[in-house]
DNA sequence: GTCTATAGAATGATAGAC
DNA sequence: GTCTATCATTCTATAGAC
């Protein structure tokens, strides 16, 4: 009796990233109010009820899913570094970004759907984590710019260029395949996508691409 | 009797209009699981079966919300021609596009959010006039490309990043005026922000832009 | 054409047996 | 911890009076 509690120890999170993985796929293919308690649950293979038992609410369980995407970008977030080349810097993130639109593309679709319908979960994090980011890359940007290493531009429409064009190929990936004959992006249109993308937004800022592009 | 069908001739078309209005609010703000006919009666200020008399079913009306937004997409679409110069034909395209975003905000996140849902119902419009529209566009692209008129890349990506960003300001609206103070853009800020979005599109591409950059 | 009242279906959440 | 049965609520759509 006494030694339940040693027994699968790790059991009670596996389950729950079951329902988490399950969540985050229904989440962002039918929204917050289309997707069902009952589709996750069927989708994770357990019954509606035992869904409940981790997840006491709908809600909940939304907001861990939306929690945990936002934890993802920010691991892109630390790419670039006052000291660093600007365009090692920036083709690097733009790497990782377009690297978590092909690994991540439900969690990108429940961010988007988040922010689309005013944030009501996680307008906190706009405003705290998510502002704080933002003005410290800002600064770092701009700092390039006084130095001249870079064009002149306001560093905030650059951030927003990058989260908008490497989230296109997750957020509207059913739009860009069907333009695509229908066939989702091998590794080699992935490929010439980033390198694209790279080039237009290094060379629109003056940073020409050479060999290095700060790839990892 | 009989000339009751003479009196108010534009009623009905009228009326449907402001239905439609506010069930494009109410579908991008809640999604259409998310929306009821009850708030849009609400909004549109009639009770919900008289929502139901001029459209009989919740996606009926959704739909025809869907299809007005793609009209006004379209109507940005005819920007660029192959004898135009592509440092104006692109600078227009994406000036229309920005002041669509600041226009119809609500439009292009209903689009938004059908496609990220796997476009149910206006797959067909993906797969014929938006195929279209952009293989002629692709093409005029890569004839400026082999005329040695601009840099090489895949028009894809290049008419991706346009549509990604300028959308940005309008699907992401709340997250990019919760990053500007929780203010939300002056004319002056649109217009910095459509500067720097044709600057490092039109150099992102070898176009420098000149003082001309197309505006109508 | 308009609107009240309600039917009929779906869903989030829970009680309670195991 | 797990799961069946069910409650309570909400929502789309319509019947039928005016």
């Amino acid at each position: 009796m006494t030694n339940g509690n040693f027994k699968k120890p790790s059991t009670r999170n596996q389950k729950k990233q079951a329902i988490l993985d399950a969540a985050e796929k229904i989440f962002a293919e039918y929204g917050f109010k289309g997707a069902t308690t009952q589709m996750i649950a069927d989708f994770a293979g357990i019954p509606k009820a035992n869904l409940h038992y981790y997840f006491p609410t709908k809600e909940a369980l939304y907001s861990q899913v939306v929690q945990n995407i936002f934890d993802i970008w920010l691991e892109a977030a630390d790419s670039f570094d006052q000291n660093m080349d600007p365009a090692i810097a920036l083709a690097s993130y733009i790497n990782k970004k377009m690297e978590i639109s092909r690994a991540h593309p439900n969690g990108s679709k429940v961010w988007a759907n988040e922010v689309m319908h005013g944030a009501p979960i996680i307008q906190d994090y706009l405003e705290t984590t998510l502002k704080e980011w933002t003005t410290s890359r800002e600064a770092v940007i701009q700092s390039w710019i006084d130095e001249g290493r870079m064009d002149k531009i306001d560093p905030k429409h650059l951030l927003y260029m990058i989260w908008a064009t490497t989230q296109h190929y997750a957020d509207f990936v059913h739009q860009v395949q069907t333009l695509n004959d229908g066939q989702p992006f091998d590794d080699g249109a992935w490929q010439a996508a980033t390198r694209d993308v790279k080039k237009i937004i290094l060379a629109g800022v003056g940073l020409q691409t050479g060999g290095d592009d700060g790839d990892h």
